[in-house]
RNA sequence: GCACUCCUAGCUCAGCUGGAUAGAGCGCUGCCCUCCGAAGGCAGAGGUCGAUGGUUCGAAUCCAUCGGAGUGCGCCA
């Protein structure tokens, strides 16, 4: 029993949720289609499993020219031969067997390069088909639950809801498109004492409906209220009384409380889907945490039954460090002396009822790290209750957002700080993402005046939007992100829009080139070629890997490395004429072809898993 | 005090299960548009990977200790 709810020391607990796939129908990873035959050789040769060598192949060192590489210290020993010697007996092999690929042993390391003919002839087909553009079969027949965003009713989507919302986003198209069948959650804040503050200051100024209503903007009306209703109630005792009162009407249903409750959520929730809406985003549940309102009750009751809580200065806790070991040191409070329950029952409450109604292998929940303890508490509680699921959710946390200050203050240094702007206003996601598209309206409107107002308008919103959203996928999802809007809404360098241009290119040669011909992609002899189809070959991994790390930036990284293979080729054709796709040679531009639609459909799928859109033109 | 996240180039960050001479963007210095889209490409300068020990054939990566930054720690969520 001890032991058995401590909390994941480290990276223990991703690797402990790490099972084989099931029933992987898709071919997993392209590259292997490339390295198989060789390393058939190899193992043959040394009358092994290729498929012990295959997890030692790595990329070569920068300064190799090789595509991928063997170490061979492992192989040696079981060969019994030092390694330098194995490799260069191994290049032998692989070289003497024409296979496409030349071998160089460096050391105790085996270079290998496929010349570039031969890596088309394997990769450059099955690449360009379309259904297969990043997708995996290795989460085939399981099911999982992502619970993201979910943003406080009558409040803002403040800037930093932008972190869970699209990293829930990412994750969720990352998980469908490796087979998984995925519920996306928004768990909105429905409940609590500020409602009760709220109503009190509603009734004590008798506001109306109209008055709601015809504010230019709901949400900050109802914020106001709520600042106006909290100062109010600090200065006078009584109010706070009333307060508490209107809580507790609430929760017993009367009636005038629940509808003044539902009005307040429903103009919270026609604002966030606006916001929503901007960033292309959408929930299959939106219960929230009322709804679990009167389902905490069992669940207390079973912890009661089975001994595992106590009272503690009033208040009903878990005993955590006693129950399960020093790993923790506080215990983890349920209910407050008054009797109200706390947020650690309704997850509890809310987990159970997910995982009857969709039997998940694994639920995520993407919230920030500040709340790691919360998640270790009621996941150990979870396990303590024998619940099935227990092993099955995971706290994908992330860092806070910050903002550069400029004028901190008195004696304070300029410098990156949480929360405010310098005019201390809370930065609206809304204003954000209108500032980003205004951005981009500009910058299209120069760069290329020929578009259409009405097109230009679509695609400054997928370029300013994207700009924001990849700005804050694009690193480690723990990092904090910095945030400075001159360099935030920026389009040079690694950005959404760099990813969303190399899509355009590609996408404007194919318009010139018109009908698609049949071509040879024994053709594609060029080095920058064979780069480009490497680094479409590697997403299927990338992906498998993004997904069990639960890391959008993983993708995002692989896509960066694509659209540069994909810049450098292009732009070769600059100065050498002879490096185009639309060229002279027919033969010639129906295998690039090939290659430009690979690209472009990889670029396009990828974006759409990050949450950007791919515009053809920009 | 305890726990968690982190420390890599002037700045912001990559670096897959430990692998060869640690990479990119921004900024800086030079180039490349009679245009397949320069929101791009090429070249250059810039790093004892916070410190010290340890494990290993091999450590930015794993372990320990120390230093620094941030966040959290019973009646908010």
């Amino acid at each position: 029993m001890a032991g058995s709810c401590q909390p994941p020391r480290r990276r223990q607990g991703q690797a402990a949720h790490r099972h084989p796939p099931a029933g992987a129908t898709i071919p997993r990873r392209m590259l292997d289609q490339l390295t198989a035959p060789v390393l058939g050789a190899i193992a043959a040769h040394l009358g092994t499993d290729p498929a012990a060598l295959r997890p030692l192949l790595a990329p070569p060192a920068k300064g190799f020219a090789a595509d991928i590489a063997l170490p061979c210290f492992q192989p040696a020993k079981g060969a019994g031969k030092p390694p330098p010697a194995l490799a260069a007996e191994l290049a032998g092999v692989v070289n003497a067997a024409g296979l496409g690929a030349t071998a160089t042993a460096a050391g105790p390391f085996l270079n290998l390069s496929f010349a570039p003919a031969a890596t088309a002839a394997a990769l450059a087909t099955p690449l360009a088909a379309a259904p297969a553009a990043l997708r995996s079969g290795a989460g085939a027949g399981r099911r999982a639950c992502i619970d993201f965003s979910s943003p406080n009713i009558a409040k803002h989507l403040a800037f930093h809801h932008i972190r869970s919302t699209m990293l829930g986003n990412s994750l969720a198209r990352m998980y469908t498109a490796a087979g998984w069948s995925v519920t996306r959650i928004n768990f909105l804040g429905d409940w609590g004492t500020a409602f009760g503050r709220l109503i009190s200051g509603w009734t004590r100024e008798g506001l109306t409906l109209d008055q709601l209503q015809a504010a230019p903007d709901q949400v900050t009306f109802l914020n106001e209220l709520y600042v106006r209703a909290s100062q109010a109630a600090k200065a006078d005792p009584a109010l706070e009384e009333d307060a508490r009162r209107w809580s507790k009407k609430l929760e017993d249903g009367d009636a005038e409380a629940r509808h003044l409750w539902q009005v307040f959520k429903d103009a919270s929730l026609s604002e966030f889907k606006r916001v929503y809406g901007l960033l292309g985003v959408d929930f299959d549940s939106w219960k929230g945490e009322a709804y679990y309102e009167d389902k905490m009750g069992p669940v207390l009751a079973e912890l009661e039954a089975k001994g595992l809580t106590s009272i503690d200065q009033g208040a009903t806790i878990v005993d955590l460090p006693k129950l399960c070991g020093k790993a923790f040191k506080i215990p983890a409070l349920l209910k407050r002396a008054d009797g109200g329950t706390l947020y650690a029952t309704r997850d509890l409450a809310a987990s159970d009822d997910r995982f009857a109604d969709f039997a998940f292998d694994r639920s995520l929940y993407v919230v920030d790290l500040g709340q790691s303890l919360h998640f270790q508490q009621w996941f150990a509680i979870a396990k303590l209750l024998g619940r099935p699921w227990a092993e099955r959710v995971r706290h994908v946390g992330f860092g806070i957002v910050l903002m550069w200050n400029d004028e901190p203050g008195e004696g304070l240094e300029p410098g990156w700080a949480k929360g405010r702007t310098r005019n201390g206003k809370i930065m609206l996601l809304r204003e954000v993402l209108e500032e980003a598209i205004e951005r981009a309206d500009a910058i299209i409107r120069e760069k290329n005046p020929e578009l259409p107002d009405a097109e230009r308008a679509k695609v400054a919103r997928a370029v300013g939007v994207g700009a924001v959203v990849f700005n804050d996928l694009k690193n480690g999802r723990t990092n904090d992100v910095k945030f400075k809007f001159e360099d935030a809404l920026r389009f040079d360098g690694e950005t959404g829009p760099y990813l969303q241009y190399a899509h355009a290119r590609l996408c404007s040669i194919e318009r010139k080139a018109g009908a698609a011909a049949v071509g040879d992609p024994a053709l594609l002899a060029r080095e920058d070629e064979k780069q480009v189809l490497l680094a479409i070959a590697r997403l299927t991994a990338v992906l498998d890997r993004a997904v069990e790390a639960d890391e959008p930036s993983i993708l995002a990284q692989g896509l960066l490395t694509l659209a540069g293979a994909v810049s450098v080729w292009l732009s070769a054709g600059n100065k050498d004429h002879g490096a185009r796709v639309l060229g002279d040679d027919a033969a010639l531009t129906a295998a690039r072809l090939i290659l430009v639609r690979a690209a472009r459909i990889h670029l396009a799928e990828g974006l759409r898993l990050l949450g950007l859109d791919a515009p053809e033109r920009m």
